[in-house]
This record gives structure tokens, C-alpha cells and sequence, in this order.
RNA sequence: UCGGGGAUGGUGUAAUUGGUAACACAACUGGUUCUGGUCCAGUCAUUGGGGGUUCGAGUCCUCCUCCCCGAACCA
């Protein structure tokens, strides 16, 4: 399930493409290319993962090769099950089936084996200190650490506290199992880093069968070998760790040669942020309703959204990978969305903010009551395979507020006293008058329309200046939209104060509730993407009855040209 | 302060590995159009700065500047 076929997405070339091609050019490894995806499940998974699948599974693909999904659940205080399974469903909804799914705590007991091989090569004892302790010890940038008194503790006596720890003698914090390397070590993660930490905590999978957990570093790599992984893909904050990586394993009596690490740069994004940390306290705090807000950037917010897993993969191709720090502007992502969209989505009419606009020539019918046209629309001029449709037209119609204006400014092309617009595959229409209240509000507008324009063309092939979509007042469907905005008004939230919150933009939201929809619109299955004509997509909601969430907006050459003017 | 990694237009990614800056997004001009959508045509950088090697440098050498990561029993 890739989409190799796709010939919208083509590939590019990389660093890593060229890595791995000259690996296996040189027949680096007798094994065939593999590698992995290794998220923890302490979080569902966002955009920024999705830039690290796509890398990983597409170089599987293109390569001949293969990825595993590995579960990196070291840590049992912060990990659950439910992640888990998210993470396998929103994998599964990007488009990708990992070869295997894989837990390093599967590893646990490999793991510990590998631990005692070291203490009694020694080349790792138990610091009884505590973390403070340790962590003054370790020196700082330019200073060099100072080598713990435990350190010179005798492989045997190592090795029984090691099993003892293991057994639950000791209490959280007793001491830990800690790698013999150098204290004087230029790189702070090769000054006798941690391997293993006690922790009285039942885990997701193992439940209490372990009371020691190995840290990230100690388990990654080994990970990485028993599953037979070429090419181990992280993100640049990995790097310190990579001398790290190969130490543990060149250490270890493991089959040569070993994978190794290799870096790129993470996605970044305009306008939002996505380290797990920060979309939590969006969540906790109420800011947006759960990991599905559809105004997260996590892929369960942006299938809610309506944005196609698709465009994501393809958005994910193009950018590519680097080393170079870089932020993407959201407009970017959304430009894939709307290719993606514009070609697939059947087009419906909704009026989002209506106002009645009645015609005065309208015939009745012999009882008095207007006549009611079925007038053909197109569902989608970018594939004539889908079709047309029928949409009930009559005397009194819903029009777009935006779409009347008593005093047009220059180059409004809609409707205002005395003009003569299209309503889309209707009619030509002239407004004389309209109607406002006390307050100025306006209430109805009042139209002729020529009969000779049926279908909304002229005989006479006069043109008009302007399009519009409409909804018959008596066949309306009444529905509610979400419109979207961005959830940070700046484009590196917290860029100012330091803290994302006073970036927040609080008109990220708006829900219109007496929304005026064709018919047809109450047919539209759920998830599934309509693109308002003149407005942009909307993806129906699974749960709220006749609710759509505004996807992404449609190219607005109108605002471009307020905005300039305005200049 | 030490180590590691970066720097190409408004933004991001390329450049046959030393051969004369490409693609996309954004913006702007104009054209087409029953969506101010789509589509089409066009405009928009000499590669952080200095010096050097070379017939030729974004690619090599050198000095400088700026940015990112690292002192968790997180990953």
C-alpha cells in the first residue's frame, strides 16, 4: 500500500538515498536493506512522524527492503496500551504495513543478558549515588567529569548487586547500572551514561516482571541488531548519541556488521508545534478538545479534518530530507491538500452566512405556489466521470452574505443594486432592491432574472462579471460548519515570551450553525470530502449530525486583492 | 566554555559530484473560464562574509560570522 503508482510523486534524491545506494553498491551489508520506525508509546502520532515514515518505509520500498514498526517502550511510568494501538491504526491510515510490528520489551530479558556480559568484561557497574549526585559529576561542557567512587566496585560484587537489583531488593533510586566508558569524554553521553534505572512500576506489556528498565540508549541499538536493521534512521537531536550507539554494540558479541545510526532533520511546521509535551498541555488545558482537534496537527486531527492521507505522503516525498534545521510554512502542506482534493471531490452548493434573496418574476404554477426547476449541475469538472447532478431552483433563494453589497468597493465583481450576475447553472439575475431592518441589517434582496438564461448562458452572449453559488430556501437542509484558522498566530509559537500559550490564536475555531445546504449534501457519506463551491472542502463528521469540518479554504484571489488595497 | 551538526531566492528542497543555479510553495503581471477555484504564459537568487586553487567553484582549501543540538535514572 504505497503509492508508487502515484505519478504526482516523484522521487526525489537525498542523502540518505545516497548513503544507502553506496551501502549497497560496496555490499556493506549481506543482508538486504531493512529498517525501522521506532515511536514510544506515549502519544498518538503527528505530522512530524509522518515525514519520518514516509523516509523510512518509501527507502524500504524503493530498496527492496523492509521496515518494522517498532514499539519503543522503555519506559513503563509513561506508556499505555491505547498508544499503541492508535499508533497501528493512524500507520495503517497514512498508507504504509510495517514487516513486523516489534517492543524493545520484547528485548527485556536479551537485554539483561547482554547487561551481565558487561559487568563481567568490565565494562559496567552499579553507582549506588543518586541522580543529582551523578549528574554533578558529570561535568559540563568543556569540564571534564569526575569519576564516581563506585566506579573501581569489583566485577563479582557488580554482578551480584546487579541481580539483586533485578530481584526488587533495592527501592527506586537505590542505585543504577551505568556503562564504563569516560568520564573525560568530549561527548557527555559517553561519561558513563545510565543503562539501567530501578522502577517499581508495572508495565503495559510485561507487567511486573521487571523492576530494572533499560534506558533508551542501552536498548536502541541492541533493538536495532536483533531485528536485523541496516540502516537506523533518528532525527539530528540523536547525534550525540551516536558514538554511543556503536559503543554498546561494538562491545557486544553480535554478528558484524552492525547497523548504524544516521540523522536527518525533523519536520517542522509553521503556525502549530508538535512535540508530544506541548500537545498535551493544548489538551489539558483545554485548549482543544483531544489528540483528534482537527486543529492539531496530529493524523488523527488531520483525518478528522479531511485532509487525504495521500497528500500527506506526498507532501512528506517532496520536502525530502536534510540536515539542515528547517521550518516548513503550512500553506505548503495545504497547497498538497487542495491538488490532492481538487482533483477528487465532488463539488456541492452550501451558504454558509445566508441571506434571502427572493426573485419578483418568478412564475407560479396554477395553485399559486412558485414553480420548482431541477436545474443539472456538474459535480466535478476535473473528471467528467462523476457526473452531474439535479438541484432544486425556485423563486426564493439563500445567497452568501459576502456576496451583496449595497456600496461595493472597487473590483466587486458580485452582486450589488442594479448588477447582473450568474447563479451558477441557473440563471442570470438583476438586483433592483433590497431589504434592511431598523438596524440596518440587511434582509432580503430582491432580483429579476431572464428566463432566456436558463442553464446560465446568454443567448445573447453577454458575459457577466461574477458566479454564484445559491441553495432554494425551500429544499434547504440546515447544517453546521466548522471553519478552521491556524492554532498559533505566530509562525514559531512562543517565539516572543517563550511560551506557546501567548501565541495561541483564540479565533482558531468558528462554528456556523444555520448553515443553508443543497440536498444533496444530506447524502454525503461521512469523512467524506465536498468541496463547497467557492469556499473550499469540507469533510462531513462521523459523529454530529450534518456537520462539516472545513478541510482547507479554496485559493481566494478576493481576499489577495482586499489585502492589497487595503495596503 | 567544549564537542557535534548546519548555512543556496520570501519559504523549503535540488544541482550530472569542478562545467556555468533547477523544482515546488508564496507573491506579482497577464490570458482562459458558468467556482475571484482549476488551467496557461510570464516576473522574482549568482549560493552567510573575506581570501585562495583553477580555463572554470554552490561544489576544493583557508580564515571569519551566524544558527541548531548536547551536561534526564526521557526518548
Amino acid at each position: 500500500m504505497n503509492d508508487k503508482a502515484d505519478p504526482d510523486v516523484a522521487e526525489r534524491s537525498n542523502f540518505l538515498h545516497d548513503i544507502i545506494s553506496e551501502d549497497i553498491k560496496n555490499g556493506r551489508f549481506e543482508r538486504s536493506f531493512r529498517t525501522r520506525f521506532p515511536p514510544e508509546p506515549n502519544g498518538y502520532l503527528h505530522i512530524g512522524h509522518a515525514k519520518a515514515i514516509c523516509l523510512d518505509f518509501d527507502l524500504a520500498d524503493e530498496f527492496a527492503g523492509t521496515c518494522n514498526l517498532r514499539f519503543d517502550d522503555t519506559n513503563p511510568t509513561t506508556e499505555d496500551e491505547t498508544y499503541v494501538e492508535g499508533i497501528i491504526d493512524d500507520l495503517k491510515w497514512l498508507g504504509y504495513e510495517a514487516e513486523n510490528i516489534c517492543y524493545t520489551s520484547d528485548y527485556f530479558e536479551q537485554l539483561y543478558a547482554w547487561a551481565e556480559l558487561l559487568i563481567i568484561d568490565g565494562l559496567a557497574y552499579i553507582d549506588d549515588q543518586s541522580s543529582v549526585e551523578i549528574s554533578e559529576q558529570r561535568g559540563g561542557f568543556g569540564k571534564p567529569g569526575v569519576e564516581s567512587p563506585f566506579r573501581s566496585r569489583n566485577d563479582d560484587e557488580n554482578l551480584d548487586l546487579f541481580r539483586q537489583m533485578r530481584d526488587g531488593v533495592f527501592p527506586e533510586g537505590h542505585c543504577v547500572l551505568r556503562a564504563r566508558i569516560d568520564m573525560q569524554h568530549d561527548n557527555m553521553q559517553m561519561r558513563d551514561p545510565v543503562m539501567y534505572r530501578i522502577k517499581h512500576a508495572s508495565h503495559y506489556r510485561t507487567g511486573d516482571r521487571w523492576c530494572i528498565y533499560p534506558t533508551y540508549d542501552w536498548a536502541h541499538g541492541q533493538g536495532d541488531a536483533i531485528e536485523g536493521i541496516t540502516h537506523s534512521l533518528c532525527t539530528l537531536e540523536f547525534s550525540n548519541n551516536r558514538d554511543l550507539y556503536n559503543w554498546f554494540l561494538e562491545k557486544l558479541p553480535l554478528p558484524n556488521p552492525a547497523p548504524y545510526q544516521t540523522e536527518f532533520a525533523r519536520l517542522e511546521l509553521t503556525h502549530t508545534v508538535t512535540s508530544k509535551r506541548k500537545l498535551r498541555d493544548l489538551i489539558d488545558n483545554g485548549v482543544v478538545s483531544s489528540w483528534d482537534d482537527p486543529r492539531l496537527p496530529t493524523l488523527r486531527a488531520l483525518k478528522k479534518r479531511g485532509y487525504p492521507a495521500s497528500a500527506i505522503r506526498s507532501f512528506c516525498k517532496d520536502i525530502g530530507a536534510a540536515r539542515t534545521n528547517s521550518r516548513h510554512a503550512i500553506e505548503l502542506l495545504e497547497s498538497y491538500v487542495r491538488v490532492n482534493l481538487n482533483a477528487v471531490s465532488q463539488r456541492r452548493m452550501a451558504i454558509l452566512r445566508p441571506v434571502k434573496l427572493i426573485i419578483t418574476n418568478w412564475p407560479n404554477d396554477e395553485n399559486g405556489h412558485p414553480i420548482v426547476e431541477w436545474r443539472e449541475v456538474t459535480n466535478n469538472p476535473e473528471n467528467e466521470l462523476d457526473g452531474v447532478r439535479l438541484v432544486p431552483f425556485s423563486g426564493t433563494l439563500y445567497i452568501e452574505q459576502d456576496d451583496f453589497q449595497v456600496n461595493p468597493p472597487p473590483k466587486f465583481f458580485r452582486l450589488t443594486p442594479g448588477a447582473e450576475v450568474r447563479l451558477r447553472s441557473g440563471y442570470f439575475i438583476t438586483c433592483n432592491n433590497f431589504v434592511e431592518n431598523s438596524s440596518g441589517e440587511l434582509q432580503e434582496i430582491h432580483c429579476t432574472y431572464d428566463p432566456a438564461t436558463a442553464g446560465g448562458k446568454a443567448p445573447d452572449n453577454r458575459k457577466v462579471k461574477a458566479t454564484l453559488h445559491w441553495v432554494s430556501a425551500d429544499h434547504a437542509v440546515t447544517g453546521s460548519v466548522s471553519l478552521y484558522d491556524r492554532l498559533f498566530t505566530a509562525e514559531l509559537p512562543g517565539e516572543t515570551t517563550g511560551d506557546v500559550m501567548d501565541d495561541l490564536n483564540h479565533q482558531s475555531v468558528e462554528t456556523l450553525t444555520n448553515c443553508k445546504f443543497e440536498p444533496a449534501l444530506a447524502e454525503t457519506p461521512t469523512e467524506v470530502v465536498v468541496q463547497f463551491e467557492r469556499l473550499g472542502y469540507f469533510s462531513r463528521d462521523a459523529g454530529t449530525p450534518l456537520l462539516f469540518h472545513r478541510t482547507v479554504g479554496l485559493r481566494d484571489e478576493w481576499a489577495n486583492i482586499q489585502k492589497r488595497t487595503k495596503k
